[in-house]
DNA sequence: TTCATTTCTTAACATACATCAATGTAGGCT
DNA sequence: AGCCTACATTGATGTATGTTAAGAAATGAA
């Protein structure tokens, strides 16, 4: 059994507790987005109840599309558990991933959601996934609150632009195996977890030319 | 002579001035940043001239350099005339265009400024530019003392999130013609302004090929 | 297990784009 | 004016990547 979870079962045991306790326990103190919000955005212990009434979870199964191309986007999603991920379809139906999103990234279209226009893109689940739901007034709501998430969201918002802007520096720059590589570097776990086509097509690429690249790589390895 | 001119020429007969008030004069009210202030950022008439001190102008010469990859980008740019650019430049020396900003353009290496890691791009003028250069503790001043300045920074980043995906968008999902047709859409004015090769390096395709490309629209549409 | 489905690989061929080289064209400078 | 220099075009050729199709391998369901 899980340290945290044998913990848990031993405070129900001790504390007289009731069904609701038990459950605003389940879903706020363990959660992992109050964690991240305690110990990435360092939100201040006494704003986290407040912040955390002001959010709604949802599970959705694999292959459950969130966002469709046409709807306005209204959420920004939190991925507790699972993976997510954002694209775009073209005339062909062929599909072009834009980002991906497992645990503990933001993941929202955020033209969509900001400047209240129909979306390009669609958003649905990669894997069965936990998420953490709110929206732009749940942000603005929070960086009045708790200075320090106001903080955060604007260094999200950098950091956003710095990894969008690499990635077409790659795009416009480099041959489909140095991209690639880069892509391996810079999410080594991802490319366990998802196809090779999906990574194909968030290169650019098509999955057969990504299947020859690696056969180049493995060759030029030995 | 232009009607902005001549009111200011009536202006100085008839007040008695100095050379310091003159010069304020000419470097505030006229200037093109304070009018974007005032008319797009709707910064209150009560906060501009705190800000208007806060900031300083420079002038910048054709192909002269303002940022050279490997240096930390301490600075944000607003261009009120001309026109500078924000590219890399990979092993061989080739040149890949991430961005343009024309008049009344913000332009920074954000990645760098924010971070404050070294850059992987240089900024440079592609015309005589008069810019006014400030830092992210005047975005961070400004955004204390103007809540509508903060409002219209964070509407920036937004938006720069939004055209950086769409552009990643059409790198991975469209072919050289789409993505030149959607550049001349865009920015009309930007295509009469720079050379071709330019456009190709934004659009990360060589000169030769956009040539073909244009040639073909060119028989296309007869 | 077995079967079905998805994913991955491989090969032959097609195509878009790059490269190299030559020529043409237009703007600036003296 | 004439001469540079930068830019644009064109053609010949090369190469990376796309397309199509088939089979192999992995995955998941019954």
């Amino acid at each position: 059994m899980h340290p945290i979870q044998r913990k848990k079962n031993l405070l129900l045991l001790l504390v007289p507790t009731t069904f609701s306790f038990s459950l605003f326990f389940n879903q706020t103190m363990e959660s992992p987005f109050y964690i991240y919000l305690k110990d990435k955005v360092h939100v201040r212990p006494e704003h986290l109840p407040m912040l955390m009434q002001l959010i709604h979870k949802k599970s959705v199964s694999k292959n459950e599309i969130l966002l469709f191309s046409g709807q306005i986007c209204s959420s920004i999603f939190f991925v507790e558990k699972g993976l997510l991920r954002l694209y775009s379809a073209d005339e062909t139906g062929k599909e072009h991933i834009i980002q991906f999103a497992p645990e503990n990234w933001f993941l929202s279209e955020r033209g969509s959601l900001y400047f209240g226009t129909p979306s390009d893109f669609f958003i649905d689940a990669l894997e069965e996934t936990s998420l953490v739901v709110f929206d732009q007034q749940f942000i603005d709501r929070a960086a009045e609150i708790s200075p320090e998430f106001r903080t955060y969201n604007e260094y999200i918002l950098q950091n956003h632009i710095r990894e969008l802007q690499l990635r077409i520096n790659l795009l416009i720059g480099s041959n489909a195996q140095k991209r690639y590589l880069e892509f391996i570097k810079l999410y080594p776990d991802l490319t366990m977890r998802i196809p090779q086509w999906m990574i194909a097509s968030y290169l650019g690429i098509t999955a057969e030319s990504l299947s020859r690249v690696r056969k180049m790589l493995a060759h030029q390895k030995k």
